[in-house]
DNA sequence: AAAGCGTTTATTTTT
DNA sequence: TAAACGCTTT
């Protein structure tokens, strides 16, 4: 019944049910926001597993966020029942994560091999260009991160890499490529990078090993296909290339990953790898409102590098947008915060239905700051977690328990919480590793158990006690960690090392940095709550490949603070977007740059923006900014010149410069959006408000009045006051307590 | 080894 | 602005 061909068919329109029900072949799938891509790609795998008779274990789906697979696997269980836990959905980087722990030793990878992350990479390029007496000032780390992560992601490895290089930058840089994948390789490290990487020369380096997987997987998806790199392209073709049937799933009006090497070209060398592939395009648009839609097709359109794409929905027309100025940053938040108490009392709409959105992370601090205010319940997403200082310090206990000889995170604890063994202390031991031929674990280790390495010990008296006492707790806690679950192992690192005592040294934030502590033992209880109890290597991997977006929990009730390119693959009744600025969005980076495919890569963020609202839009900017504690002033964005002015409710200067004349001329329907009076009133900027004159809109209700209201139903008008061109209505409903409402945005219908 | 102090530097976006 | 760094002193 469920996997009836009809179940899975039934409300798909003919391009959706066309995407399902193409399951051999190659097959391409461009789907425009809001266009049910999710949908295609759940009831694709529904209609596998049901009338296309395919195993569960037959099916591979890969997305780029956990959170993209954490959701298809939840839409799956209510489509496919129990059937949904033998398919295998995952990020790029986990499933390598995984193939590589399986097949990984037959090209020399350590099967207990931890995943470097952001922080370790930087601190292994800083080693290397000191043990090569560079001037550490001038050798950033990050520049040669990401040349070496570009050159990954092009599936060049160190020696090509030199062999290719044409410029000095490259040269050096090729220096450094070398010396961190050898340091990499000593700690049994790889970085997210090197996951992807690694798969693919496994692949090509061992027909066996490709061919089992070819026979595993024989249905591959790949979804956000957009933002797939060189690399993650040649792992997916070299999968699918015996039963080719592959369907990829994107939008490159929503690639905003070039970066991070994300090439859209990869969705046209499909076509060319599988010239027998089908395209199907989804264009109709479920989310959002006529307005919206029409305004985010206007923003897009400019750029050169897309296929037309005839984006349509049957959506109502719906509110205008909304667009406002503040005098600065403050007055931006506070409008924000403004908008969402008006918002909030009219009833329609919950805290969690609302999101802000903006370019780069440090604008969310005077947003939090306003909120906080307000008392607006709020969650920023991408205060990273697990970037914590005492979060990273407790893995990288954990890490060495899994694996000893991790360097970095030796590194990184050794002297957390204070043992006494400083820079001197770990030179001489890295020096007494290198004479006697070992590593330095293997030297700690000697140094625990009292053993000789054949060469005198530079190390000080009162430093070898030091470093062997540290070496025994850690021997201990190797141990330990074979018996305990994750959680308890957490506890007792935090007690054994002293850690617990070294934060909660009476302050408020130790306390709070405990907590933190403590919230990882919760997430290492839930972890094992459902993975195998003392699998501390997956606890490990799960927490190495988490990310941001992952955070964001739809449960709470709160306004959602987030980037824009954490917002993809979001949606939200309503949207705002803030601080749309030349220099901030399209960001100062890509203006410089002089490099057009940047600008056109800024205005799809914006386009991904606004495509995430279903209901209502604001863009918002401020004619000042403090940045690095000056105040500077602001042009708002040139991306303002594409927004349909009669599409925009507001007064602001980026709207009332003349617009460039655009193509769309559709007016819709004779008359006003909705009628003026259930139109909310966007405050007016600082200096608008002297001169703004009050309109006196009379308001439709009188005391007596019996009205309806969406949520709470039928009610009686107490009383009516004048807010400015809005109207207070007082409301009684039956079995609720008396509702004082915004007429404008209760939606209260007359009956 | 660690703490204190003055100077400087930086903010895209993240699997 | 505020985190990070390099220099000094204890």
């Amino acid at each position: 019944m469920l996997n009836s061909n009809e179940t899975i068919l039934e409300r798909l329109n003919p391009a959706q049910r066309d995407a399902v029900t193409t399951t051999r072949g190659p097959l391409l799938v461009l789907a425009g926001p809001g266009s049910g891509k999710t949908r295609v790609i759940t009831h694709r795998i529904a209609y596998l597993l049901g009338p296309g008779g395919v195993p569960a274990s037959a099916i591979l789906a890969v997305t780029f966020t956990k959170k993209a697979a954490h959701e298809m696997v939840e839409r799956l269980q209510t489509l496919v029942l129990g059937q949904s836990r033998h398919l295998l959905i995952g990020t790029f980087h986990s499933i390598c994560s995984r193939i590589l722990r399986q097949d990984g030793e037959a090209i020399g990878v350590a099967r207990t091999f931890t995943i470097a992350d952001e922080d370790d990479q930087e601190r292994i390029v800083r080693r290397v260009i000191k043990d090569l007496n560079w001037d550490e000032k001038r050798n950033p780390p990050g520049a040669f991160l990401s040349r070496i992560s570009a050159a990954k992601s092009h599936l060049i490895g160190p020696d090509e890499f030199r062999r290719a290089a044409d410029s000095y930058a490259d040269e050096l840089a090729a220096v450094v490529y070398q010396h961190y994948q050898e340091e990499l390789g000593k700690a049994d490290l790889l970085d997210f990078d090197d996951l992807i990487m690694r798969t693919v020369h496994l692949f090509q380096e061992r027909s066996d090993v490709l061919a089992k997987y070819q026979e595993r997987y024989q249905h591959i998806l790949v979804d956000e296909f957009q933002d797939t790199n060189l690399t993650q392209y040649a792992l997916i073709r070299l999968l699918g290339q015996r039963y080719r049937n592959v369907c990829v799933v994107g939008d490159e009006d929503q690639s905003v990953y070039s970066w991070r090497q994300a090439d859209i070209r990869n969705i046209l060398n499909f076509e060319n790898d599988f010239p027998d592939a089908r395209v199907v395009v989804l264009e109709q648009n479920y989310r959002s409102t006529q307005t919206i839609l029409w305004t985010a097709r206007e923003i897009i359109t400019p750029n050169r590098q897309r296929k037309d794409k005839r984006l349509f929905t049957e959506n109502d027309r719906g509110e205008r947008i909304f667009v406002f100025e503040g005098y600065d940053e403050n007055e931006e938040a506070q409008y924000v915060a403004t908008q969402i108490e008006r918002l909030l009392a009219s009833g329609t709409v919950h805290y969690r239905d609302v999101a802000v959105m903006y370019r780069t992370n440090s604008q969310s601090r005077v947003l939090e700051k306003t909120f906080l205010r307000h008392r607006l319940p709020h969650k920023v997403v991408g205060m990273r977690f697990y970037e914590r200082k005492e979060i990273r310090d407790l893995l990288a206990y954990l890490r060495l328990c899994y694996n000893p000889n991790d360097l970095t995170s030796l590194e990184r604890i050794i002297n957390v919480p204070a043992r006494d063994i400083g820079a001197k202390s770990i030179a001489d031991l890295q020096l007494w590793a290198a004479r006697a031929g070992r590593t330095v674990p293997e030297a700690i280790r000697a140094l625990a158990l009292d053993e000789e390495l054949g060469v005198p010990c530079p190390l000080s008296k009162r430093a070898r006690t030091n470093v062997a006492e540290f070496g025994r707790l850690l021997m201990t806690l190797q141990a330990a960690s074979h018996e305990l679950v994750v959680g308890r192992l957490i506890e007792k690192i935090a007690s054994l090392t002293g850690y617990q005592e070294f934060l909660r040294d009476g302050s408020q934030e130790g306390e709070s940095r405990w907590e933190n502590v403590r919230e990882l033992m919760t997430v290492a209880d839930e972890f094992s709550a459902y993975d195998a109890p003392t699998s501390l290597a997956s606890f490990l991997e799960d927490v190495a490949l988490a990310a941001d977006a992952d955070e964001y929990d739809s449960s709470a009730d709160a306004v959602t603070l987030i980037t824009l390119h954490a917002a993809k693959g979001l949606e939200f009744d309503v949207v705002f977007i803030v601080g749309l600025e030349e220099g901030l969005c399209p960001h100062n980076r890509s203006i410089e740059s002089n490099d057009l495919s940047q600008l056109e890569e800024e205005r799809r963020l914006l386009y991904v923006g606004v495509t995430r609202a279903r209901r209502r839009l604001f863009l918002t900017y401020a004619s000042r900014r403090t940045q690095f504690g000056t105040v500077m002033p602001r042009q708002p964005s040139r991306f303002f010149k594409d927004v349909p002015r009669e599409l925009v409710f507001g007064t602001a200067r980026a709207v009332q410069a003349p617009g460039r004349r655009h193509g769309w001329t559709d007016p819709g329907p004779a008359g006003p959006v909705t009628s003026r009076s259930s139109l909310p009133r966007p405050l007016a900027s600082s200096s608008e408000a002297l001169r703004a004159k009050p309109a006196g809109t009379p308001t439709r209700f009188k005391p007596g009045d019996r009205v309806e209201h969406p949520k709470f139903g039928e009610g009686v008008i107490v009383s009516v006051e004048p807010r400015g061109e809005d109207a207070e209505v007082t409301v009684a409903f039956p079995d609720l307590p008396i509702k004082r409402l915004l007429a404008s945005y209760a939606n209260l219908r007359l009956l």
